[in-house]
DNA sequence: GTAGAAGTTGAAGTAAGCTTGAAGTCAACC
DNA sequence: GGTTGACTTCAAGCTTACTTCAACTTCTAC
């Protein structure tokens, strides 16, 4: 057993397809080393980056913002546990205001959609401009969260 | 004041972009009468259900199933709020359950990646091979509500 | 009756996040 | 040393949900 991983080995213990991992690898969210033929070897290490990208996901950042996450690691060290920390601890405010979002969606479908009124003048979930008008231009349908792109 | 709506008037009262208006009405979630000219002329009612079709947007649907709902509506008749409410009523348990997915995914956060440990045998958000191999073939990183595609 | 705003269509473009295919290479085993 | 299977690259394709564009047409106002 030696001390590395071929790309089909990290595949099946990471969950990612290959070719999932070689995209990220273009993508600049992970590295490998090669062999002399030129075939990716991983360090374990991989796993443990796979893990926060599958996590990074699951809170719902992109690519670009997990790349961004990634890049505030220590280069040349192998990341410790307060490395991770560090730069999962914004997740925790993501998540909150996630989940209040949803929280308010499901109340608003209690109390709106669920008495069938669902829009004109009186619903704050379905009706943007004719409640909202006074709020300024443009139509906010719903709390900002549900809005990943509206994340920095 | 006439009874029914241009594009524009639909597009500024619902928020969606007139684009998005002409899109979903290529794809079936919109119908639109029109002029002896060719223009669309809306009546009221689709703003009822341009906002069934925001809501269901920020519970998580995609297009696909927003249709799907909508053609659940009667044909013939004006929806009434019991006709509504009959199709949004499945919306509650997603909610729930992406809720509950969410705060698994904040509680995981608190107890696993908060501490640094973020993968490698004992941590169950990032850790799905090592640990889950018993489940079955195939890594399952997360609950399944936070993967709409495993939606029916 | 004509300018100009608003609307029409169909096709193409965009963005993210991959997957698939073609064509060829590397490596392990008999 | 040859077959087989894992692997490589690069380019193209896919899906969702739209937006943008080009080239017209239709209203509305004056």
């Amino acid at each position: 057993m030696d001390d590395w991983l071929t790309v089909t080995q990290v595949a099946d213990r990471s969950g990612f397809a290959a070719s999932a991992l070689r995209y990220y690898e273009s993508e600049g969210l992970l590295e490998a080393d090669r062999t002399p033929g030129g075939r990716r070897r991983y360090t374990r290490d991989v796993l443990r980056r796979l893990a926060f990208i599958a996590a990074a996901k699951h809170v719902g950042l992109s690519l670009d913002e997990i790349r961004a996450a990634l890049d505030l690691l220590p280069r040349g060290r192998t990341p410790t546990k307060a490395d991770w920390t560090r730069i999962s601890r914004s997740w925790r405010s993501r998540l909150d205001a996630e989940i209040e979002a949803l929280e308010a969606l499901r109340d608003g479908l209690d109390g709106c959609i669920g008495c069938g009124c669902l829009s004109l003048a009186r619903c704050r979930i379905s009706n943007p401009q004719d409640t909202m008008a006074t709020r300024g231009p443009g139509a906010a349908f719903l709390p900002d969260p549900l809005h990943p792109e509206s994340h920095g």
